[in-house]
This record gives structure tokens, sequence and C-alpha cells, in this order.
DNA sequence: GCATATATTTAAGCCCGTTTAACTATTAAG
DNA sequence: CTTAATAGTTAAACGGGCTTAAATATATGC
């Protein structure tokens, strides 16, 4: 029993260290981007969705259609998406992220990982060996239940 | 050099994928909350950091003395923290979590960190025994490097 | 086909977090 | 002691993100 808290306690605490440094590092980022958390959140949700539409999209956000519609406006104008009528069914439209849209969440991903450079040069070979294996059966582990736990991202639980 | 690489790379790729989770649990626990962006922030910096003038958390969040002098009077009302003259210097404020504010900073830690539970029970007693050295020892220079690096929170670089 | 439901957009208006500017109070410097 | 600098608060105004409501277009069911 006090294994399994130890191990669970362990993981929060890293996490907790983590998480105090990437969300500022976030924050600033999104800030200086001149882009609406809710405009952030919808190229990073088409980064890893893949196309979307815009009912999807407002329920993803929890915010309504109209309110998603708008803000594409400004994405779509920078040149950062694309929106398309599905040919399948034209009342929807085919929301995607363009070549400079990918390269942007891209650009934002490895800026908030930036630390994790300094983190990994804070560590001998030989430590990097040891440590190896485990990190990868987190990681493993945590893509298990990413994908277990299903679109877990819907902030509005409508039906 | 692909050693290196390899280790920088599965340390990015776990990072990613717990983001992804804990960016959209944080958001959300956020919305419902009821508390803006620059609320929360100020409170988990006053419990990473303690007590703070109105000036330094200003220059922490990146937005005038105005405007947290205006944010803070809501959180004080709803009794999360308290606003007390400095003795040494009585220009100044000394801005302090109550108990109130500590508990709702800890339940929001939790909160999103709940998922973790369901990541420490999706390994099995010897994978945790094998895994929990390696864990400790990146939280260990986590912390360091976070030590290291000082206040790197602030969002302003006003010299 | 006709009525209903779904998907999206537009426009008007609201709310709230922020800035600006003016003011008070305390400390530091000459 | 007088001037300047620093810390904080207040009030007015701005802007942006969101909602509501109305309008358009397409799809589905009887």
């Amino acid at each position: 029993m006090s294994e399994k808290d130890l191990f669970l306690n362990v993981l929060r605490e890293w996490m907790e260290a983590s998480m105090h440094r990437s969300f500022h590092i976030f924050i600033k980022h999104n800030r200086e981007s001149g882009l609406s958390l809710s405009q952030i959140n919808t190229l990073f949700r088409l980064y890893h969705h893949g196309p979307d539409s815009v009912h999807d999209l407002a329920d993803h956000l929890g915010i309504t259609n109209a309110a998603v519609s708008q803000l594409l406006d400004s994405l779509i104008e920078a040149g950062l998406l694309t929106r398309a009528e599905d040919p399948r069914d034209r009342r929807m439209k085919r929301i995607e992220l363009t070549e400079d849209g990918k390269a942007l969440v891209e650009k934002s991903m490895k800026r908030r990982q930036a630390w994790l450079f300094d983190l990994a040069n804070a560590f001998s070979d030989s430590e990097k060996a040891q440590i190896l294996p485990a990190l990868k059966l987190l990681k493993q582990r945590t893509l298990e239940l990413n994908k277990k736990h299903g679109p877990l991202c819907r902030v509005n639980e409508n039906k």
C-alpha cells in the first residue's frame, strides 16, 4: 500500500513541477501570439484530431457554434486554416489546418518543451540509459490511456 | 548522439501526451470555478511562491498594478486571500493566501492530476518498483532546474 | 413534396478583464 | 524640508470573446 502511494505521489510531484513550468510558458506564448485561448485550442485540436466540423469544434471548446464560426474567420484570414464544404454533407464545413497552421502548432509545442532540453542535459549518459526504459513505458501507457478514454477533451456533455 | 536524441524525444512525447490531457482538465476546471485565468494564476503563484506584493504579482502576471488590485478584490471577498500592510514598507501590501485559498489550489491540483491515478493503476507492482527510481531522479532534477532558473515565471521583462 | 431537424453564418448586444489616468500615501534623496 | 520615486487604489473607458436571435442552406422522415 505504501509502495503504491509512493509511486503515485512521486508521479504527482513530478507532474506538478513540470506543469508549473510548462503552463507559464504556454500562457506567455499564448499572449504573445495575439490569439485567444479558444483559437489556440482550435489549432491544437485540429492538429491532434485532424479536420473537423464547426459543430464538433464548438462541442470540444464548450462554446456556441456562432462563436466558433467567428473565431475561425481571423484564423483563416491569417492563413492558418481552411474552411471548405464537406462533399458528403454539404451543410457542414470541413475545417482543416494549412501548412502554416501546422507549423505554428509545432513551433508552439517546441517552445513549450524547450526546457526539457535543459532537463535532459541534467542527466549523465549512464543515467539516461538507466531511465530510458522507464520513460518509454510511462509514455506508452499514457498514450494507451488517452486512446482508451477517447475524446476526453469535450467540455460539454450534451447527451 | 542518437542515444541522446532518443532520450529527449521520448521525454518530449510523454510530456506532450500528458500536457494534452492536463491542459484540458485545467481549462475546464478554470471555467467552472468562475475565476479568471489571472485570478487562478494569482492563487497558484501565491501558493508556490508565498506572500507577495501587488507590484510583483502584476509583474508575474504581465498585467498592470491596477488590474491586479481589482482582481484581488473579488478574491478577498471570496475569502481566498488577505491584503495587509507590510510593516517594513508601508507603501506595500502583503498579499497572502488564506486556508481556504490554499485548499482551493490543492483541490484544483488534485483534480488536474486525477488521471495520474488511472495511469498508476496501469502498471503492475513489479513495473512500478522498476520505474520508481527513474521517476524519483526525474522529479529531483526537475525541481533543481526550477530552483536554478529562479522566478522563470515573469512574463514581462521590465528590467 | 412538405415539414422538421441539422449545420453554419451574421449581426446586435453584453460582460468582463484590461488599460489609462488621476489621486493618495509612504519612502528615499538632495 | 522639499522633491522625486515607488506602491497601491479608484473610476472611466476600451476591446474582445461570447451569447442570443434571426436568417440561410442542406439533409432527413413521413
